[in-house]
DNA sequence: ACACAGTATCTTGCAGTGCAAGGTACTAAC
DNA sequence: GTTAGTACCTTGCACTGCAAGATACTGTGT
């Protein structure tokens, strides 16, 4: 897969997920993983990046057969912004869909 | 916008666009910017990247109120290649499309 | 006891790409 | 001769995904 699409994509992804759902890392990657090909080294750092800007916060949560998991939680923050990056997605896509199709006319 | 949207998007963009007619760079940011932010500093860099790797032909056409057009044409690998990205741009955006609307199944 | 696989977290350094900023040069209009 | 528009190009930065590796816990097999 096309290791460029996915720039700044996986964070909406993430953040789409986490709406529905508390999740921790490890989990993410799998839940992604059915749709779109991604990597843990990808997922840890941007995680610590939405703790940073505010969008999730985390807790802990022993697991029975390893370490435990740390959690991560939409904030009410990380849902307006889940909110407005699906919107400007959905703009984007249809943009792209667009050119590809070769419409020339950009009133559509 | 979001810029990392665009990452290996614009490329695909570029390939369509030629697909439909030969342009030369400076048409190619105003076809485009009708739909996607895009800068000469992307362009250019991507157009010789394409040259590069044998997408496609250059040939010089003069300007009635400016310098010379460098006009980019599409090659036989150029089409091939436009096709590929087009199917795999049209993979990835139903998939990430997908995740966003929750569906877990990886099925559809 | 020991090795190994699976789960789970994290860091480091590299690679690709869009862009701001700047440079060059031609033509036409004022 | 100065400005605006067209048209090309380059440099260096910023962002982000990833391979590779480190750490550590649990359960299974020998």
């Amino acid at each position: 897969m096309n290791i460029q699409f996915k720039k700044g994509v996986l964070e909406i992804c993430v953040l789409s997920v986490l709406a529905h759902k508390d999740c921790y890392g490890y989990e993410l990657v799998g839940e992604i993983s059915k749709r779109i090909d991604i990597s843990e080294g990808t997922i840890y750092p941007l995680l610590h990046r939405l703790k940073d800007e505010g969008y999730v916060t985390t807790y802990l949560q022993e697991s029975a057969g390893g370490p435990s998991r740390k959690y991560y939680r939409l904030t009410e923050a990380g849902r307006n912004e889940e909110h407005e990056q699906k919107e400007e997605w959905m703009r984007f896509a249809a943009s792209v869909n667009a050119l590809l199709e070769g419409k020339n006319d950009a009133a559509d």
